[in-house]
DNA sequence: CGCACGCTTGAGTGTCCTCAATTCGAGTGG
DNA sequence: CCACTCGAATTGAGGACACTCAAGCGTGCG
């Protein structure tokens, strides 16, 4: 495969709060010098990361209250900031409470891979656990917030709440499995195919967190999309051309209406 | 990209035991009727399982004897046999004792893609955690022998020893690690490019547990290589051909030996 | 308003795929 | 023991899909 943690290239931390080649930064960003960790209310943090963690189970009122003993800040990143880079020291998960991220990865010559989309509600930052440092690094698509899970209080609570174990695990199983998924896209798919099942997943995971599974900004650009779906963003951009004259798709720009939902499923 | 495989009706958990297509099954290939679970000593299998489970961290006595609570059974997978496949219901997960495994994906219109390479000593079907059902298939590579390790004891034994937990964490990190690093193979890297990592990472893994860096045998057929890094096995078997010319490796048929570390790492 | 960035579209090229023939090797049966 | 068979691997010739390079357009932001 690769040797899989390269000798890092890309500034691990280094002071200035320049976001060098993760994404060329926008000249519009503004280039917020501390990159400010907006501490919110517990109670909604809390309720953010309940949503993540403990969804499917229900929990009995006293566990409600160990989960908020977690201390759970929030932080805002602004577009082209990063929350954490490859390199940096591991010590929180992270759920996308507003907006949306991707996670890159760098190859040692500086070639970049999109290796993942985070849309709001989605966890972030579990490339960190195996090794205690990140393998990617996860910068935002749009100026968004995020809910800071700090790692080492969410291991005791898995310990003592079976049903936040589960979580996690399945957090973490998730995970392995989307991301062997998109391994198929990668492997097997032809262009069209690429961008059909991406325009399919960003549909389901919408219709999934109760907004539209029809209509929704994508705020990758065509670069972005490439480089996650493997190809160049020209062949991106010719191929949703492609995809909106025989009617299938609607865009303009960043904002893309599914018109003909079977029609994107048979390629 | 490609379109690589001919369309493979495949019959995920079809009432007989034939493996039919998931990987052609070699006619030498006994057909074993009931695929057999042999049972070994829980003794041998539980030192399977702390290898893979216990390997950094050091356990009390006390711990240990915990550990070996675990029924750890074992179980023989003839080549060509699944120990598990898509849509099985999970119950365990397994570590590679001998032999060699490979996990494939099969998407709806019967394309095949592997997944991954799973070696002695490395952990598999993780896959299941998240949804209870298996998302891949596992497929013996040669005659092998697994450790079967059950989940809803292990879950227990987590919430007990914290390093048991740390352990289970890192296990499920690194393979979404891998798996983000088999991303960016996929979709930055050129033809050669694939097969020099794929080989790298190989020697690695043998490295890493104590065999040979430059010599082994890939019991994968160039076909499984090609599906693994989205090429045909046709550009499988040039690169490396290539690759002898070269005088970067020397192979005949499955047996690989790196002659130019460096010279492969430079592509 | 103007610049810069992102997106679109075109033309030409190259890498890798497809199809096909042959060789090689391992397991089987005569 | 050797011929036979079948699958796996190698190699070649030709073609297709996606990439590269390049120009033009739209738009958001300073």
């Amino acid at each position: 495969m690769l040797t899989p943690t390269q000798p890092r290239p890309i500034t691990p931390s280094s002071g200035s709060t320049e976001h060098t080649t993760v994404s060329p930064p926008t000249r519009g960003t503004r280039q917020s010098p501390p990159p400010r960790a907006a501490t919110r209310t517990a109670a909604r943090c809390s309720s953010c990361s309940m949503r993540l963690l403990c969804m499917p189970q229900g929990l009995s009122a006293d566990e409600l209250s160990k989960l908020e003993t977690l201390i759970c800040s929030a932080r805002s990143v602004q577009r082209g900031e990063a929350l954490y880079r490859s390199g940096d020291r591991f010590d929180s998960i992270y759920a996308v409470r507003s907006g949306s991220m991707k996670t890159v990865m760098i190859h040692r010559d500086g070639r970049e891979q999109v290796t993942g989309l985070r849309l709001a509600g989605e966890a972030l930052g579990l490339d960190g656990i195996s090794a205690d440092v990140h393998a990617c690094s996860a910068v935002a698509l749009e100026d968004s917030t995020v809910c800071i899970i700090p790692y080492s209080p969410l291991k005791l609570l898995c310990r003592e709440i079976s049903s936040m174990q589960d979580r996690m695990h399945k957090l973490l199983g998730a995970q392995i499995v989307s991301e062997a998924a998109q391994m198929m896209v990668l492997g097997s798919l032809s262009a069209d195919e690429r961008v059909a099942a991406f325009l399919l997943d960003v549909s389901q995971r919408n219709a999934q967190r109760g907004y539209s599974w029809s209509e929704f900004n994508l705020r990758m650009t065509r670069e972005d999309m490439g480089s996650y779906l493997g190809m160049t963003l020209e062949t991106v951009s010719r191929t949703l051309s492609r995809f909106q004259k025989r009617g299938l798709i609607d865009t303009q720009g960043k904002h893309i209406r599914i018109v003909d939902l079977e029609g994107l499923r048979q390629v």
